[in-house]
DNA sequence: CCCGGATCGTTTGCATGCAAATTATCCTGC
DNA sequence: GCAGGATAATTTGCATGCAAACGATCCGGG
């Protein structure tokens, strides 16, 4: 038998999975120069849950403390979202978006949709449906 | 009809593809803490073409001219790889693996394996087959 | 009530990543 | 043979990302 020693690196699914990320950001800032993916996720979430803590919202959005912090000063220094102190917990800030924030989201929901269809474009309908249960699989 | 005016974050294939590359991640830093997964696919693709010039590297491993230069700087810095003057293009530098190099890759190697069955648990054969496919078609 | 563990936010350090500009070199067509 | 375009490497600037350490605050149990 083969004693399995060779590696390909363009089979390795960890490989295949950051050329597919990367085409994906390609699109994305090719469509949404004004913010990045990381940054819409963020605005993104905010408009659908409403104002979250910071924490929070990086939990929901996959981001460590660390990570969001840096989105959250970025997005405030462009006023498109506002924080604010928790006056219930002293610990926690409040995370909100702000009329402009929430205006470039609704501008751009129509071409942060786009950007899903195109990144998908290459695949039938069946295998959108495939490609989502597995990668839900793998999340 | 619907307008289709709702975003959920969560069902964006953008999203969803950080997350999986984030778990991935974690798997591979876990089963192979000395080097990084660019850092290992650098390795990889030298160990799998022999010396190749810095950016053909970086072509041949998804990374632009920038980011390839990065990481040859810390794996010549923890001497895994060599860098040398193409004698035949004064542009050029040809990167090559030391002996040390070699000798990680060949260690690690079944973690390297490992690391993308572990990846690949949670799913059926059937479905790792869908997914390459799928995946390539994006790629 | 208070103490120890948990949570929240911040900071630092390191490693990608991409864009754009720069320099050096190569190569091709005229 | 040389001028202009292409390629290789570098540099700078910005934006993630993760790990680890830290101080402040909260909260539950004894």
């Amino acid at each position: 038998m083969a004693t399995g020693k060779s590696y390909i690196l363009d089979d390795q699914i960890g490989f295949v999975l950051r050329r597919v990320t990367q085409r994906h950001l390609a699109i994305f800032t090719d469509a949404i120069p004004e913010v990045t993916t990381t940054q819409f996720a963020a605005l993104a979430k905010l408009a659908e849950m409403g104002p979250l803590s910071q924490n929070l919202l990086g939990r929901l959005t996959a981001m460590d403390a660390a990570t969001i912090k840096g989105v959250v000063d970025r997005l405030r220094k462009q006023d498109l979202i506002e924080t604010t102190a928790d006056p219930d917990d002293r610990r926690r800030l409040t995370v909100s978006l702000t009329e402009a924030g929430r205006a470039l989201f609704e501008r751009v929901l129509p071409a942060a949709h786009a950007i899903t269809a195109r990144t998908l474009a290459p695949l039938s309908d069946e295998e959108r449906q495939a490609l989502q249960a597995i990668l839900l699989k793998l999340a």
